[in-house]
DNA sequence: CTGACGGGTGTTATCGCTAACATCATCGGT
DNA sequence: ACCGATGATGTTAGCGATAACACCCGTCAG
């Protein structure tokens, strides 16, 4: 009865408690030097004892700005992206943010917009779009630019604040191992063209292929799943030339794995495979898979970092960060027969 | 310049470009009967005309409500966990509500009540909690009963409400659907036995062994890992009488599947194998996986009517739901040799 | 000795909204 | 023609915090 009635102590219940203004007891929770430190600590008693809460609705309303930071991510379980938002929801947490994610259907122009609006509604310090594609990119010409704004694994081409993981390295690293392993060329499964992550990992490889003066092979374009992968691995697996094959992420790697397999193409014995990622499960596939590795956590940070800089300068600080992966070795990389 | 200085449009402003007062502003944006409808479209014209956006701290200060939920997770890309969390901002958007995820980094009892903790700081109106093991429920002895609370996944023999994927039936059908392949019996390769989904999945196996008067092999403990799954696998593959497993989820199943690979064991000529979740690439493994797909968009919408529910009758409505899986049947079952 | 300075504290106004009450037509029933 | 009910609107008082300013009191330079 009584805890339904009674309300949350506000801070003149503080002040009353401790015998001082509710003025003061702002002062302690914002770490004014102006206190006492006698008085200080009578109000933190205080506090305490009432088990005292500041109320942050009141605290925007009069200050204008909120602890919140608002990510706008595709309803997927990608790894990738999953990973992504996870570690940036725990780099948050730390620095005392909470994280409201809007997901989204699909990434076009106009439900991205709803998302943001959404977003800024709710008087957001800030907003990380996770625009892995050109339409997620495309729809952020759209957000106002008094709102601070940080892309992950956006348009490289674009001015906006961008952190990502650097996708040509990975892929050069990867293309140029299997070069070394003694491969005459390779083979590239491609996720999706439109994907900025996609597109930075072709180019990469082909960097790698030009600069060791190998062929380039027509791309074999697919979409994320594993089931793309293998219809891919399908048609490589049927010509003889193909000894090594570089896939856009793992799970296309797992489809051209299978492909292989079906085919009676023994990898790494006649087929080297490599992926991108590092799923957890990938060191378990039939064989334990070569891959490159993001730092997802690092991402998270950097992108928090950027975030808040613009946050507190209010400038648009026209930064992008980069984070290099490394490349994992396994077992699904050998010479060539 | 200008933008900078101008603040945002508040209801008196939009108030006097409509000629009355904020007080029937508020009427129109809150959906009042009373007042007629000139009125309402010149409140609504004058609104656009400013681009108002209600102020939800002003709010939520004065009527003691915010519209958010907040969520506790664990920072793990596990594949349940993460299809779950997504499917459930994505419905808690659509029915107006904001998500804040906390995440944690492991289910321990001081972690989770920390969580809730800031999340209780920011006034949600309510709190999901995805608590898969022992540790997680009984941190939640800690959270006050004046909060809204589901857990999703948790604890059934705790009388909170709870909604959570019939991990029973779904191994009673994955381990039938073996039986009635012909094998005589069924192994299990469980997940962490603290984790409730694990211990319905063994309960699940182990009622339908009975109810077919099988023998019970001991249960392999594991972790979720495809690792795990395949130093499980390991044994399972030396014993010539293991013709069928049941795995506690995908990953595990495919760890089970490279280890009876490499000791030459076929699946499913030799050996059949069932999983549990269907991940998106199970349908490419080697066999395509025949595995339990749980519903967790349907899980995602029980937990927010459930929230919902409490929030606005502010009873602890002691219900719970449960959502039945289904079994998806692929490659990897046949008749034992 | 005095006035300027600055540390510690209190007072008051204010943020943008909703709740509660007040006001004023309008209207149907007697 | 009068009266209470009802509808449409306005007025006022907070919600719980911070900002701006006022105030008191020592300390110290002139």
């Amino acid at each position: 009865m009584d805890q339904k009635t009674t309300r949350d102590p506000a801070m003149t219940d503080v002040a009353r408690l401790a015998g001082v203004s509710h003025q003061t007891v702002s002062r302690v929770l914002n770490d004014h030097p102006n206190v006492r430190e006698q008085t200080r600590l009578r109000v933190r008693a205080a506090i305490k004892e009432l088990g005292y809460r500041p109320n942050r609705a009141a605290r925007a309303l009069v200050t204008g700005k909120t602890q919140l930071i608002g990510v706008v991510a595709q309803n997927s379980t990608l790894y990738g992206p999953a990973s992504l938002l996870s570690a940036f929801e725990e780099a948050a947490g730390e620095a005392g943010f909470a994280v409201s994610v809007g997901r989204v259907k699909v990434l076009d122009r106009e439900s991205i917009a709803a998302a943001v609006e959404r977003h800024r509604d709710q008087r957001v310090a800030g907003i990380v779009v996770i625009a892995p594609n050109s339409s997620a990119a495309d729809a952020l010409a759209d957000v106002p630019a008094d709102l601070p704004l940080v892309t992950v694994d956006g348009d490289p081409d674009r001015p906006t604040p961008l952190v990502t993981v650097d996708q040509g390295v990975g892929a050069y690293d990867a293309t140029t191992h299997l070069l070394q392993a003694g491969h005459e060329t390779v083979w590239h499964v491609s996720g999706p063209t439109d994907w900025f992550d996609a597109a930075g990992r072709v180019q990469g490889w082909r960097r790698a292929l030009e600069m060791h003066n190998a062929e380039v092979p027509p791309v074999m374009a697919a979409d994320w799943s594993a089931a793309s992968g293998y219809k891919a691995g399908q048609m490589l697996a049927r010509m003889p030339e193909v000894t090594a094959v570089f896939a856009s992420n793992d799970h296309l790697a797992l489809g051209v794995l299978r492909a292989m397999h079906e085919r009676g193409r023994r990898v790494p014995h006649d087929v080297s495979v490599v992926g991108f990622d590092d799923v957890p499960e990938a060191a378990y596939f039939i064989p334990p898979l070569t891959t490159v590795r993001p730092d997802f956590a690092a991402v998270a940070r950097e992108t928090l970092g950027l975030l808040l800089e613009q946050v507190s300068e209010g400038e648009s600080a026209q930064s992008r960060r980069t984070i290099a992966p490394v490349l994992v070795q396994r077992e699904s990389v050998a010479p060539p027969a």
